[in-house]
DNA sequence: CGCTAATATCGAAGTATGTCGATACAACGC
DNA sequence: GCGTTGTATCGACATACTTCGATATTAGCG
């Protein structure tokens, strides 16, 4: 008798999940989930500068890591004065648990 | 008059974030959600050579993506035969939607 | 035992990412 | 205008990640 087969052949997700992966990418670095955190517990804004003096980074790197929560359309911003404070985006817990049930082909969130 | 300060000065989180983090890597690659979404799909188990025909990628990537999932326990896997066959984790959706209420300070789903 | 097939591991190459110093930009006060 | 302060961008460096060819491992068959 032959070899048992590894069937029945697979029907792999032909979806593309480039989208969500960006989205992960962003937010998998653990500086930006403390930001997000810090944004997400304030319900409001918070000061660039205040990341820079709690963070253990530099004030570029600080920088760099609200771009990327900035281009992932995760938080928004705005200026006043020299300041520049960061707001979490109303939906950005949505988007990413939406994302996360797309890909466990779960009914999206009530 | 003097510049308006950006106080209140912050309450930035103290959390270490570096497991949620980590978990999240895990999965921020298109081709890891491809095959998280592929196994939660079939609920049940998937061969390795299916993976490895339907993706774009040689078998030793696609061994080194399987083997990150593996590593973060979001699959586990069973040999048989000669052919090697990976399932989904029960709880490989709750762990990361538990992670991402962790960063999001909400309650952990019901 | 040797041969073949499926998967895992190793090592190297290319690319991306995190970090920081130096510098540019923006806004305020003088 | 000039100087100062807060933030963003740039360039360089170190590290990590993705990918693959070559090889090792595991298991079945004759």
């Amino acid at each position: 008798m032959s070899i048992q087969r590894c069937c029945p052949p697979a029907r792999v997700a032909t979806d593309d999940f480039e989208a969500q992966a960006a989205l992960l990418k962003a937010i998998a670095d653990p500086y930006r989930l403390t930001m997000l955190a810090t944004l997400a517990a304030a319900e409001d804004e918070v000061c660039v500068c205040d990341f820079t003096e709690a963070l253990p980074l530099n004030q570029p790197t600080v920088s760099h890591h609200l771009r990327i929560l900035r281009e992932a359309g995760l938080v928004t911003c705005e200026r006043r004065g020299t300041w520049v404070y960061y707001r979490i985006a109303p939906d950005a817990h949505d988007r990413i648990s939406d994302s996360l049930a797309n890909v466990f082909q779960q009914k999206v969130h009530a």
